[in-house]
DNA sequence: GACCAGGCACATC
DNA sequence: GATGTGCATGGT
């Protein structure tokens, strides 16, 4: 049943935006950097910071580790909670560092449960954190729930106001074949309904799931 | 000028 | 264990 409600949701969302080829960034660290950037904070201040470092030549192990943090506040500031990022940034490079010579090929050998406890370990890097860095950096098969997903599955019945992190996690983890790709481009097509779509729209009008039954035409 | 955005850690009860 | 709060910029 709810299999099914899923299945008909990622064809739904497939038709309507296409392939979604996640995550917007070219490279592992990237991927890494931007995960820790996006923490309550829209992709666009990301972007900007992001250009920031790449324009100063920083986007590299070796040179996030050098730098100090106060400089990388700086360059991240357009991302907002510069402070609290760029020790967030610190903490994952120096671990990276120290547990992997600042290898990510090293540090994602692990398997996927091993990889989520060691990324969790670091103060900094919460659940969605970790598993975007877990899907989108390492391509493991780990399905990432943020803001939008979130509201989605409240707003289509399938999960109360109340649900948390887990909980929703594991709905798809029950519900889908375990496929990076799928989870990939589900993610992604959560992302492109929810930044189009539900943001200052309770009514869903004009989203493609309402198709679906969900809010937008239930109300 | 208020409100929100792809969280997280920490304090307090 | 649940709830509240600080962190901060840029777009609508």
């Amino acid at each position: 049943m709810l299999q099914h409600k899923l299945t008909q949701m990622y064809q739904i969302l497939f038709e309507h935006f296409g392939h979604r080829r996640w995550w917007p960034g070219n490279s592992p660290l990237e991927v890494c950097v931007g995960a820790i950037l996006t923490q309550n904070t829209s992709w666009k201040n990301v972007e900007k910071a992001i250009t920031n470092l790449k324009n100063a030549g920083n986007l590299k192990v070796s040179l996030l580790h050098k730098i100090s943090t106060d400089e990388l506040a700086t360059l991240i500031k357009p991302a907002g909670y510069y402070n609290i990022k760029a020790k967030r940034l610190k903490n994952f490079i120096t671990h990276l560092v120290k547990r992997h010579q600042g290898s990510l090929d090293s540090m994602f050998q692990a398997d996927v449960d091993e990889l989520r406890t060691e990324l969790l370990s670091i103060n900094g890097v919460g659940k969605e954190t970790a598993d975007c860095i877990i899907l989108y950096a390492a391509n493991k098969p780990i399905f990432v729930i943020d803001a939008y997903t979130k509201r989605v599955l409240e707003r289509h019945g399938i999960v109360g106001q109340d649900a948390d992190y887990d909980s929703m996690q594991m709905i798809f983890h029950r519900n889908l074949k375990e496929d990076v790709a799928l989870f990939n481009d589900f993610h992604a097509q959560f992302v492109a309904v929810g930044s189009r779509h539900c943001r200052r729209n309770p009514k869903c009008a004009g989203c493609p799931l309402e198709r679906l039954g969900g809010r937008g035409s239930v109300i």
